[in-house]
DNA sequence: TTATAATTGTTGCGTAAGCAACAGTTGCAT
DNA sequence: ATGCAACTGTTGCTTACGCAACAATTATAA
């Protein structure tokens, strides 16, 4: 009954076009998320950074790549483990980041006008009950692809 | 306050992974949207589709191409319009259809699980005023670019 | 210890999709 | 009627990203 990803979709793409037409020329594209997330806690390892924003090691390794060669992180290998790369971001990064953050808060305020508190509050709840359905469904298919 | 397009974003590519595993063969990958529209609606042009899933008319005049060439759908030139091209399912493509919306189906069910119909029923009236308040932001951005 | 399995990151390859530029068609203003 | 603007579709270019294969390291089992 519910055509509710088409929605979800469409919101997706159509703030990836807001991102790149406000910070186009600063930062590259679509590493926003990326970036955010290594400010929130720096030090993590680029598998952990892929878990948490649910996007494939691969482009997070590429993106990382890209981001070092521009000057928006360092990576550091781990002491304890040879294995991993710790991210980090540097001051270049931290400079713009305010700037991010101010476009990310103009979009949520844009996009939830006309929305009471009460049900954004709902809205969320559910929102993330469901994220944490698809992250199951991703992460079972690769341990049982047919069944 | 809310970061809330994180999980927007997670939900978007883990459904993008779950069709692709379950259909990957059949359909081509990322289509599906497309192909639903299609059928539901069959004779839209390809400017009517694009607008109407919010992607850009050169990926929908791609995507068509390829479904065409494939033999899943027909575009025939407007009788009225010589700039249109009507788009039409193929029977091949009506055919597999009902495996499509069989995905489709599966996926909803399971990420909705533990979820009531009231919050699900709140949740989707807030998803569809965010969508028009995005649609809003992007129609007008490309007006008025600066301000 | 030694062999096997699991982590972590990188690279090759393919597809998706956005933007800009363009061509053909139509609508509109005058 | 003529010229300009808007609409529709296509193509070139670029980037994002998923999957598979691989290399290096670490963990586990025997």
């Amino acid at each position: 009954m519910p055509k509710f990803m088409k929605s979800l979709n469409i919101i997706s793409r159509c703030q990836s076009s807001f991102r790149n037409a406000k910070l186009g020329s600063e930062l590259c594209s679509a590493h926003h998320s990326l970036v955010l997330a290594i400010c929130r806690e720096p030090g993590r390892s680029q598998d952990d950074l892929a878990k948490d924003i649910c996007i494939d090691k691969s482009g997070v390794a590429r993106a990382l790549a890209s981001l070092e060669a521009k000057g928006f992180v360092e990576r550091k290998p781990d002491p304890n483990n040879k294995r991993k790369l710790l991210v980090f971001p540097t001051e270049k990064l931290l400079e713009i980041i305010p700037s991010v953050r101010s476009v990310t808060a103009e979009w949520n305020r844009i996009v939830s006008e006309g929305i009471s508190e009460e049900e954004f509050a709902v809205f969320q709840s559910v929102l993330f009950r469901i994220e944490k359905n698809a992250r199951k469904i991703v992460d079972n298919q690769e341990v049982t692809p047919e069944k």
